[in-house]
DNA sequence: AATAGATACGGAGGCACCCTCCGTTTATCA
DNA sequence: TGATAAACGGAGGGTGCCTCCGTATCTATT
């Protein structure tokens, strides 16, 4: 009897399935930043020159596709966050980070500006973008809010989710749009001195 | 020679047409409300009882039985923002409007916060509701920047775009998020007594 | 009441996409 | 150089979109 495979003993992963793996994403982010979050997978698959099969033994739902691919761009915003967080003070930081969102959705949804479509909606990208996004926020929300600089009743995501609303309007100017709600939003949760 | 149609005289419309289109905007509705905007038309045609091809006669496009459903509750919509305009001081009644707003696509996407799905985005909803809700949110920010008591330099609807991107948020307390929203957002743009 | 048209109906058909399943191929390791 | 675990690929079954056109039904007319 042969023994099936001695503990520790751990093959080394095969190349062919990380180079497909890497060449998928690239596909993907291109067909998601041209054509929104509801590309076509098979299309994915045939442009990276793979079957679908491939594509879905990597990547067992289109979310977890769309995480893969974004999870590089998701962490360094929190980097980003927690960066802001010890040079800023604390509600020149969190409008500082959400400015910095604002260029992170428009990387991912070039979609929504470009040709006015109907993509899907917003959810997948957060659920995709994992706790991350939200804990960065509690952490840049919660300082302000010690600090007594700002009040706020509602969860610190819906400050993003405002904004990020925008991201539906057409046109070029969303960006300055939704730059100027940053402004609008942190002058409404803001604790005014007397 | 045989006149094809007499000037004026207009044949009365079918009465089994009229019958199957408002069977099914009935079901429409129910189906968009249950599992979004992008819900089969196929299934929606089934449960109405009418062949596929009924439902397109009736209803070219997708975006085109959307509009048909909501457009009654699109028009009061725009006539409670007179009737608040005329009632209240400028940006209490554009509070209030926002406010009604809310429930508006609380009706629109009980989905939303139902199945947390992911269902299409809100461009197609403002683009259904035309451009009545732009109109109304222009009419009212109209009178309270006139009247100096709001400052604001993006468009009017963003201000919409912004609430409405709290659906995304799942559970039963978007709702109550959203209404903070409006709360913070008037806030935002408000001009301070010094 | 019967009939002629105009109107409206229905669903088959062609296309695209989703996702699964499993026979075949290939890379790794000995 | 094999043996075999790992990965590949694409056929297949299902659903949905939208169009097209032969058939059925309603209205107006005699």
């Amino acid at each position: 009897m042969t023994i099936k495979s001695e503990r520790g003993a751990v093959r080394k992963p095969r190349a062919d399935a990380e180079r497909n793996r890497i060449r998928l994403m690239e596909v993907a982010k291109a067909a998601f930043a041209e054509k929104g979050a509801d590309a076509s997978l098979e299309e994915i698959a045939r442009v990276a020159g793979v079957g679908i099969g491939t594509l879905y033994r990597h990547f067992p739902t289109r979310d977890a596709l769309i995480g893969d691919v974004y999870r590089n761009e998701t962490e360094q915003l929190a980097k980003a966050a927690i960066d802001l967080g010890q040079r800023l003070p604390p509600k020149e930081a969190l409008r500082q980070w959400m400015l910095v969102f604002i260029e992170y959705i428009a990387t991912k949804q070039g979609m929504y500006p470009a040709l006015n479509s109907l993509v899907g909606g917003t959810s997948t990208l957060y659920a995709a973008s994992g706790p991350l996004i939200g804990s960065s926020m509690e952490m840049l929300t919660k300082r302000a809010v010690e600090g007594g600089e700002i009040r706020l009743d509602i969860p610190p995501l819906d400050l993003l989710r405002a904004v990020s609303g925008l991201a539906s309007n057409n046109g070029p100017d969303w960006k300055d749009a939704a730059k100027r709600m940053v402004d609008i939003i942190i002058a409404g949760i803001e604790v005014r001195p007397r």
